[in-house]
DNA sequence: GGTCACTTGATATAATATTACACTTTTCCG
DNA sequence: CGGAAAAGTGTAATATTATATCAAGTGACC
């Protein structure tokens, strides 16, 4: 964690979607991608929270403001942002969430609240590590790793009063 | 690992699925859970392989048996062996496995080869612990964890002259 | 035998995701 | 510049995965 749950609880969160687009456009340049109006819609409405959003839930966003805006249309921004590493996929949840650290090496390790939704992407190299070691002495050659964790975060295990 | 893959590749699997079943008739009697002939059925048919299973295969095998099966059949039974424990859902493939484990407390881990399908489940202590303990030390209180690593499995990684 | 909990059947529908093809825009090269 | 190639988008249809609902059947238990 970089941050406190309590700080992040009330944390500026109009800086997270700022910082998150900035990030996006640089790295997009970097790469010679190229951040489109689609794509850059609908990375600003997947950083709208901090809990993963659903595919169709964009699209009904979307379509409000452009009836010509249609499953293709969400899912091709979506791998775009995946592939630039802008966004990542939540198996468990079949849902999606912007990735904090665009740009970085990291695998993939979420806490996922199941009362407020809440998705925290963390990195514990240790994990990583232990996984890849034990799959590769077991002569398998590992690409990429899910690792996702349900439980209650910090602020829905506290009792009402405390919040 | 608890075999090696060499000695996986030619292993008797229908003794797998024996020993699954015996295990499952234990296991269901132990908890006072009901195994009907629906439920044994999807089980079985999970076990065919140790490939993760389609909840639309399973029903397109056991409707070619008996018409009156349809998606909920399966789902439910599915639901059933997950909650005893006897099979485990793969998120990142949508897809069901058997467990190798069923009635011994394990965090569910599995290598996934993208060439072959194989699923492997195995157990590597130390993530799961690291897992938690950075899930605790943020505050977070884990339920359960998914972790999948997709890549490819020893037989997929050798060169055809080895296999 | 009656009742209660659990299981299944049956129909419909929801939610998630992809294919295919035509068209437009941007890039890039000469 | 002009025009081909590549990348992106629009549009319609469809595939895949999963659940809701209510009625009927089954077995456990007293
Ligand atoms: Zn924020
Ligand atoms: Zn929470
Ligand atoms: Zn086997
Ligand atoms: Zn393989």
């Amino acid at each position: 964690m970089s941050i406190s749950k309590q700080a992040f609880d009330r944390h500026d969160h109009s800086a997270c979607v700022v910082s998150a687009l900035d990030a996006a456009e640089l790295l997009c340049a970097r790469h010679g991608a190229r951040l489109t109006g689609r794509r850059r819609r609908v990375l600003e409405l997947v950083w709208r929270s901090h809990q993963a959003v659903k595919a169709y839930d964009l699209l009904a966003q979307m379509a409000r403001e452009d009836p010509s805006v249609k499953p293709p249309t969400v899912y091709r921004a979506l791998d775009f942002l995946i592939a630039q590493g802008l966004v990542h996929r939540i198996e468990s949840l079949n849902a999606f969430v912007g990735c904090v650290r665009p740009g970085q090496a990291h695998h993939e390790q979420f806490l996922i609240c199941d009362d407020c939704g809440t998705v925290q992407e963390v990195e514990v190299p240790e994990v990583g590590r232990s996984l890849t070691k034990a799959a590769t002495s077991a002569g398998f050659q590992a690409d990429h790793q899910t690792i996702e964790v349900h439980g209650r975060c910090d602020t829905c295990c506290q009792p009402a009063s405390r919040r």
